[in-house]
DNA sequence: TCCATTGTTAAACAATTATTAAAATGTCAG
DNA sequence: CTGACATTTTAATAATTGTTTAACAATGGA
């Protein structure tokens, strides 16, 4: 189970819109995850604020990254996210989470 | 489908641990909510500080309330949280899913 | 109507955050 | 070793955020 600290860094992290398209873009890629400056090229980010919010996601623990050569991989870590969705719906609706599902209003 | 800047309003106001906690209290409560003062009482937090929460959380969507005499009830709404997950997860590992659930390292 | 109760709003301040530019680190090819 | 490339770090600045205090609505019982 994950602390609410926990919970608030990744959050905080998502809760930015370089961070998030970041994020986005490497859980679409998978766990080879992209280099650096592939993502900063797809996103049009420069290489320090790039690397500002790589820090920023990976203290969180969403992302993972290992060094290959002179080229830094940054790929998505699920369990963090996975374990953030839980912390929020857990003990949904006093233990009867029909009514947190998607399609009710 | 949830627009980028609903999604970062969205976690933005979750990342937050008071707001975190008002969050997590009402969608335990489920869809009959809680008034604003039994939150307060609960989290021990101050009315003002309260209500200036309650007003992120549901600009973000994430609360309904409903006033019943001199009380405002205040309900999560699953909605925006599960729009939320969907944006966060669309398109995972290019359309092969298996490595994004819970159970892989 | 008067008054206590419930909750919101406004103003002020301290603390945090995102971005840029510049300098620094580390890695490989020749 | 040297030079070019990939990324990080540092320092500085502007913008945003959370909390407190005090004052302000709105509701309903006596």
């Amino acid at each position: 189970m994950m602390k609410p600290a926990q919970v608030v860094m990744a959050l905080a992290a998502l809760a930015q819109p370089t961070r998030l398209a970041i994020y986005r873009l490497l859980v679409a890629r998978g766990p080879d995850g992209l280099a650096a400056g592939q993502v900063a090229e797809k996103l049009k980010v420069s290489p320090a604020t790039l690397s500002f919010h790589f820090k920023t996601l990976s203290h969180a623990g969403l992302l993972d990254s290992r060094q290959d050569g002179r080229f830094i991989y940054y790929a998505a870590n699920f369990t963090v996210m996975n374990g953030m969705v839980a912390y929020l719906t857990e003990n949904c609706c006093g233990g009867n989470p029909d009514a947190c599902k998607p399609g009710n209003k």
